[in-house]
DNA sequence: TCCGTATACGTTGTCATACAGACGATATTA
DNA sequence: TAATATCGTCTGTATGACAACGTATACGGA
């Protein structure tokens, strides 16, 4: 594939620096905030994984497990088990939508809500820990383009962006 | 754990928003990177994985597999099967390190040096467009923040850092 | 030198997990 | 009403990670 590449200069000007490759340090940002939230998280159902399916459920705005499963990434039939789970914790319930009854709204329970509380807090201190690297300004704008990063998806339709959106505005019109 | 909960105010300062989780953000962009990255590389090994485990064969400085395995926070088996293609594919060698001969250095292969300069190239376009909400410059300084994140391990022994510490150095100081 | 321990690598077996496909229930449209 | 699409669930399968063990080699003390 593309054989204009005998220019010698090209393998050499890109002398393949480990430590510099952005998939490498994101995958250890990505392996040090896994690590990390798996400790914070004790007996939490399905680790950080869990815990965003119920950011999303308290937080975002969406219809049905079909719905959350899109905005996470995670195939549906994995979503109907990790709902399973957190239904036996008793953090979530599974109610009928009156409209559309094939669809299940999926919604925190009081003690869900409390644990999600308490969790978000020990998840704000994983962060700042993750991010140990960055003063505080610094994170702030890491946080940002990352955010920005996150809600321009390259491939439309690969997950929902409305909400994104409105986010960016209610955060004071999309960063500097 | 961590009973000094009960501020009521806690749980509405921070109403779970879904598009602000750091761990959400986080995932969309690993997800875009992981779909954009197999999309480019056809035929290649092990995907983004294996991409970087070349990346670190060629431009590490690591004596072994195990150190390979560790700086990229992979299981050691499954470092022997991932370098076992690599070979078939004639990318890499194994090679015995005369001082100790229980350890393999891991080479590239002409072919494989090549195949890692194009497949860089590739990537540096799949990081635009990945990153493509940010212009050069901000592009430019998550990179910095990333890269800078990356290098300062929470917890030492994690992985390899002695490294990052020259790269850091190499490229500036370390930045602001 | 000899022996015990530690390390690097490989192999095997086991288990978890994701995904494809099928299915029932419901909605939507003709 | 009939045909098709969608949501959730269930089942089987395959991929992948990890634990445990074995072999070869290095290291250190007696």
């Amino acid at each position: 594939m593309m054989g204009v590449m005998s220019n010698s200069s090209a393998s050499q000007a890109a002398p393949a620096r480990a430590q510099e490759d952005f998939g490498w340090t994101l995958g250890v940002l990505v392996r040090n905030y896994q690590n990390s939230s798996g400790a914070v998280m004790g007996g939490f159902p399905h680790g950080a994984r869990g815990y965003q399916v119920l950011v999303a459920v308290v937080g975002g705005e969406l219809p049905n497990q079909l719905a959350l499963a899109q905005h996470l990434g995670i195939d549906r039939t994995v979503m109907t088990y990790l709902i399973d789970d957190f239904v036996t914790a008793g953090l979530v319930e599974r109610q009928l939508n009156p409209t559309d009854r094939r669809a299940r709204i999926v919604v925190a329970t009081a003690r869900g809500g409390e644990a999600l509380a308490e969790l978000q807090r020990s998840m704000a201190q994983v962060e700042d820990v993750v991010l140990a690297a960055l003063d505080a300004g610094e994170r702030e704008v890491f946080r940002t383009l990352l955010r920005r990063v996150a809600c321009h998806t390259p491939e439309p339709g690969s997950h929902d962006l409305g909400a994104c959106a409105a986010v960016e505005q209610m955060l004071g019109g999309g960063g500097n």
